[in-house]
DNA sequence: AATCCCATGTAAAACGTTACATGATTCT
DNA sequence: AGAATCATGTAACGTTTTACATGGGATT
């Protein structure tokens, strides 16, 4: 019959208003004291959103800033006033920043982060590599991850002259200092496992899992 | 027309076949001995490949499968042999092994890792909170990374029984495990700030955004 | 007998990226 | 003058989710 099982319940309202995280991000970043366009916002999300959140890709912050003004949570206003490419600033508005509390107010749970890393899946998968490219991997990681820390550590260092609007993001900034720290330690932590793995079960010839054929 | 543009350059190769990650993930589940059904790999994603690279939707996954099924990197036989939706079992190649493992030792860098946190996202938007909202949000998050904290755990209590082949995806789950458990530190370190943050700067007043109904 | 879990799939829509196009302004 | 960067946008494509459809087997 009718889908899942048979109660088919109706899903419980997207709530919030039906928009993508993407469309509350961008809003979000509209929603502190300023008016910007979208190339500064891209600018910003790759300075600091990203850590926690990822920095959506330049076309769609624009589609994401037409989609807001449509729904009247955004406007927009040129500066060189006729040219048609000319720069165009945005501002939230009062309904936009209305939605935006409601949103961040409502919805208990939020969900769980969702964290998708590469080099995991590589590790993950070492039977099939060999066991020193593995160690190479981890090592390129922790020295990517300490230069993130570096972008963080000057990301906070700048938001020192904050004032009260900012104390949030700070916050979130400080977050992920402390996030990158014990990635660098996870990996170190990974990399002594993989070592040990290498001295105890050394399979440079067995590799039994490949040589089944058929 | 031919498409794009005039300039067209070829860009780069996507490397290592041009697959998607999730393609080489669901391809992974399956280079580990024995074969399966697209459910069973569901669910073993969902109890160990989501814990650092998330798990894609039943209906990708059989989407996946068809297409390693004609790229020949999997075989699938059925079980009841006619039967149209009879349950079916996939099986890697020698083809699929071979690219898996070019995969996984090719590409250098693999990228960064990418996290989207929503509880982040809506600490970073503080400013439009009720304080103590947020640390509700905070606890609550706590508390499930707990719950998956345990599950890992009995993965890795599961595993224990392991054999030769299944010792990397051991140093995964390790990794996870100690990947929540600073996940719960960072969560605690950040209610601290949070409370810094109240009792510092208490602005009760302010919130001039909630109090307006419509 | 009804309900849940197993099991497989299709269709449509939403999401998001890449490549391309275009032009202004600023730096060298 | 030429290059880099600022700035905005469109088109096409690939990915991924949601909803739907279907039915067998086991459990209560």
């Amino acid at each position: 019959m009718a889908g899942r099982g048979t109660t088919q319940q109706r899903d419980e309202e997207p709530s919030g208003g039906g928009l993508p995280p993407t469309a509350w991000a961008v809003l979000g970043l509209l929603s502190f004291p300023g008016e910007r366009t979208g190339y500064e916002l891209k600018k910003w999300a790759d300075a600091s959103l990203r850590f926690f959140y990822w920095s959506p890709a330049i076309s769609q912050i624009y589609a994401e800033l037409r989609r807001l003004e449509a729904l009247g949570y955004a406007t927009s206003r040129r500066s060189g006033p006729e040219e048609p490419r000319a720069k165009r600033s945005y501002a939230i508005t009062e309904e936009g920043r209305a939605a935006l509390a409601s949103w961040a107010g409502s919805g208990q749970d939020a969900g769980p982060p969702v964290l998708k890393h590469p080099l995991l899946l590589r590790v993950w998968l070492g039977h099939l590599t060999a066991p020193g490219h593995l160690r190479e991997l981890v090592a390129e990681h922790i020295a990517r991850t300490r230069g993130e820390l570096k972008e963080v550590r000057d990301a906070l260092a700048r938001a020192g002259e904050a004032r009260e609007a900012w104390s949030h993001p700070e916050v979130a900034l400080r977050w992920s200092e402390r996030r990158l720290e014990s990635e660098v330690e996870l990996a170190e932590a990974m990399l002594d496992d993989l070592e040990r793995l290498g001295r105890t079960g050394p399979q440079p010839p067995g590799q039994r899992v490949a040589d089944s054929p058929t």
